[in-house]
DNA sequence: CTTCTTACA
DNA sequence: TGTAAGTA
């Protein structure tokens, strides 16, 4: 049964888990220089974070993920083009597969009439090597929202 | 110390 | 795509 609850993601104890453009590079093994050029051409999506006097990139976890799936695909021969497609769609089966899987406990539905799916923290040894930065304190979160419209993986850090 | 842009190999 | 330069 799908009840209203406070949404989670709003929980003053959490903020938006934000990388780097060195940091993904390090997780990922993807050069920084590829990461600006998919930047540009706008396969991936960063931010900028204006408080810095450097204005630079700051990318969330979706992008992480979709950088690293990216890469994955190029190293088995694909080219960026074909490799980006194959990313997308991966990250997007990668999303009804765990809308499947979660029980109803997971399920919540917030003031906006969004639906939530709490995903908690990845702990198998499959995405620890991947992800190490992905513990106890940080919670991951898939939002469904209204039909046609993009799916959303976020992560929050307790700060 | 890290990131940014620009430019050249 | 890697790397260097000169910044912020």
């Amino acid at each position: 049964m799908v009840k209203p609850v406070k949404h989670l993601y709003s929980s003053p104890n959490f903020k938006k888990l934000v990388f780097r453009i060195g940091e993904v590079s390090e997780i990922t093994g993807v050069s920084t220089r590829q990461i600006r050029y998919w930047d540009e051409k706008g396969l991936i999506e960063s931010t900028r974070k204006e408080t810095e006097k450097t204005n630079s990139r700051v990318f969330d976890f979706k992008n992480l993920i979709l950088i690293n799936l990216i890469n994955m695909y190029l190293q088995q021969g694909f080219t960026l083009a074909a490799a980006f497609e194959r990313a997308q769609k991966r990250q997007n089966s990668i999303k009804r597969i765990h809308s499947v899987f979660n029980t109803f406990d997971n399920v919540i539905v917030d003031d906006e009439d969004v639906l939530v799916i709490d995903l908690g923290y990845f702990d198998d040894e499959k995405t620890k090597h991947l992800f190490g930065i992905i513990d106890e304190n940080t919670e991951l979160h898939y939002q469904v929202k209204e039909d046609g419209q993009e799916p959303d993986l976020t992560a929050y850090k307790k700060s």
